[in-house]
DNA sequence: GCCGTTTTCGGCCCGACTGTTTTCAGTCG
């Protein structure tokens, strides 16, 4: 874990320790928002810190006199004195019983003193065998339980593309109840956020009532947790939770808006409406006495005076001040997409043959597909060596014949950086290539400095057009490897290297913290699928959405062009 | 603890639901 990670973790809990007894509920939110922007920025504090001292520290977001000296302090020491104590004054059977949905602060401390337990698990029993507790009553002990269930079960969160395909698959069952006039998804995944805790649906109807039990006896349902007369929560077959909301159509854009977040774009937006006179809730707009109700989301920012937000801006990285100047950038979509630079073939580990793979992007409407196999270092992942990519060509140009005219087949390889950085074919074989994407492999727990001057190494072969997966992390499984993204975004510009966003469900690497950061420092990226199968080719769509999030337009994007070569 | 067209003090987003103590604290999104 980075510092950033670190300090973050460090701070969240710390809130949490606040929280409890009575403490200051602003100093509380303070802690926790400086964890949430400590967690995405993608710069080290430690950089900043080595750079430009304390008084860089303070112009972070949220982290002000009191956080900043906190986080010098762990630099230096590695430690923070008066967190460490406050942490003391609580057990971690308490900090447990905090995470747990349906339990906060309050009941967090009266259950840990008054059954005492020793884990979830037993505070769980201990539950279930207090029939004539005071205090707790039957129904407030099976919320309790059911949320003690549900955060053991939460481990990791959802991929977006998990959850994508069932929301679209349940939306679009809604829609086609005729009585039903308005259905979206909302939440992080209306913001394409890399994974989603829960699916979060809206809907509007004159017939709330039987929207409601249409939706909860629908198939896929495995299990209601409640039904209301708005609002249901059910399992789905596939594991998931889905909320469904039913709403009043003459509010629907304010609770569209409201109920697609995130949190911080919600305050953030609120606080500015005070500073103009309003106040805004998930039912309109309140101007003196006078509420202004949204039909469409466009009215509520139209409203406020500034252009409309996409739902993949809102994640408070400055899209309101950006707004209210109309300078939000103009987002790629994936419909300006021309090609796929990272596509295996049968000569490594993908399935398709050539002609399979140039078949599919004529069929896609791409004007060029790279088949960029693996090399030799990957022997798992039946890498070629220098021989057989001389095989390998003389099918591309054959290849090539077949479909002249439809689309331009580039010779390409994914080279592994080793260990010392060195690539993993000779100088003579990489320069015949088109375009190279170079990734790392293996030797993920390098130090920082080693590792960025591996990454460095590779960035400046000349041959080297695009790196590929970045970080090297994958969803719920694996942490990113630590690196200065710094040094690595300043030594891409200068050789004319792209860092791809590769659109493998599991990678989504570069993710879109990054891709913000060098974005803003002019790197470019190109979005790539890393197919290795048919299918894998519909993911573009999700590499797309990262690098919206990372606030991309056309001109960002190295493949939205067939003029991608940049060096 | 943070922050400033309300600028070094005095604010800090807003509303709904839930269970139950039946008037409101606790929790959530």
């Amino acid at each position: 874990m980075d510092t950033n990670k670190k300090l973050a973790k460090i701070f969240y809990e710390y809130s949490e320790v606040l929280s409890l007894g009575n403490g200051d509920r602003f100093k509380i939110v303070a802690y926790e928002r400086a964890s949430q922007v400590l967690a995405n920025l993608g710069e080290s504090v430690k950089t900043i810190y080595d750079k430009e001292g304390i008084g860089g520290l303070k112009k972070i977001e949220g982290v002000g006199e009191g956080i900043s000296e906190k986080i010098e302090e762990y630099i230096k020491t590695g430690r923070i004195a008066e967190i460490e104590k406050g942490r003391k004054k609580i057990s971690n059977v308490l900090l447990d019983v905090l995470n747990v949905p349906g339990i906060g602060p309050k009941n967090a401390e009266k259950l840990v003193n008054k059954f005492s337990p020793k884990n979830l698990d037993d505070l769980a029993r201990k539950l279930k065998a207090a029939n004539n507790d005071k205090y707790f009553k039957q129904k407030t002990r099976e919320n309790f339980i059911r949320g003690i269930g549900v955060y053991k079960g939460l481990g990791s969160r959802m991929l977006l593309t998990e959850a994508m395909p069932i929301a679209e698959s349940i939306v679009s069952e809604i829609e086609k109840m005729s009585f039903v006039d308005k259905v979206d998804f909302v939440g992080s995944l209306r913001r394409w956020k890399e994974t989603i805790g829960d699916i979060d649906l809206i809907a509007s109807t004159k017939n709330p009532e039987k929207l409601i039990e249409n939706f909860s006896s629908l198939s896929e349902v495995e299990k209601i947790i409640t039904k209301g007369k708005t609002k249901s929560t059910v399992i789905h077959n596939a594991g998931c939770q889905i909320d469904l909301e039913v709403l009043p159509a003459d509010e629907y854009g304010s609770l569209l808006q409201h109920f697609t977040g995130s949190k911080d774009h919600n305050i953030d937006l609120r606080t500015y409406a005070q500073t103009k006179g309003m106040s805004i809730s998930e039912h309109g707009i309140k101007k003196g006495k006078r509420l202004i109700k949204c039909t469409r989301e466009q009215e509520v920012y139209a409203t406020l005076g500034m252009q409309y937000i996409e739902p993949e801006l809102r994640e408070d990285r400055g899209e309101i001040d950006a707004a209210l100047a109309h300078k939000l950038p103009k987002l790629v979509e994936v419909k300006q997409m021309k090609g796929d630079f990272h596509v295996h073939s049968n000569w490594s580990d993908g399935v398709m043959t050539i002609d399979e793979i140039t078949a599919a992007a004529v069929k896609m409407g791409y004007s060029f597909i790279a088949i960029s196999d693996h090399t030799k270092a990957l022997g798992i992942a039946g890498g070629l060596d220098e021989r057989k990519f001389n095989k390998r060509e003389r099918e591309i140009i054959k290849a090539r014949k077949k479909v002249e005219g439809k689309v331009k087949i580039l010779s390409s390889a994914e080279v592994d950086i080793r260990k010392d950085g060195d690539l993993d074919l000779n100088d003579e074989t990489l320069k015949k290539f088109d375009i190279v994407t170079a990734s790392i492999h293996s030797s993920f727990l390098m130090s920082k400095d080693k590792m960025t001057k591996r990454l460095l190494r590779a960035i400046e072969h000349k041959d080297v057009n695009i790196i590929g997966h970045p970080t090297g992390r994958l969803l719920n499984k694996r942490e990113s490897y630590e690196a200065d993204w710094d040094k690595i975004f300043n030594a891409c510009i200068k050789n004319k290297v792209a860092l791809e966003i590769n659109s493998f469900p599991i990678r989504l690497d570069l993710k879109d913290s990054l891709v913000f950061e060098a974005r803003k420092k002019g790197v470019k990226f190109v979005i790539s699928t890393d197919a290795h199968r048919p299918e894998h080719l519909n993911n573009m769509i999700y590499g797309v959405s990262v690098a919206r999030r990372g606030w991309c337009n056309a001109e960002n994007i190295l493949n939205t062009s067939n003029n991608y070569i940049q060096r």
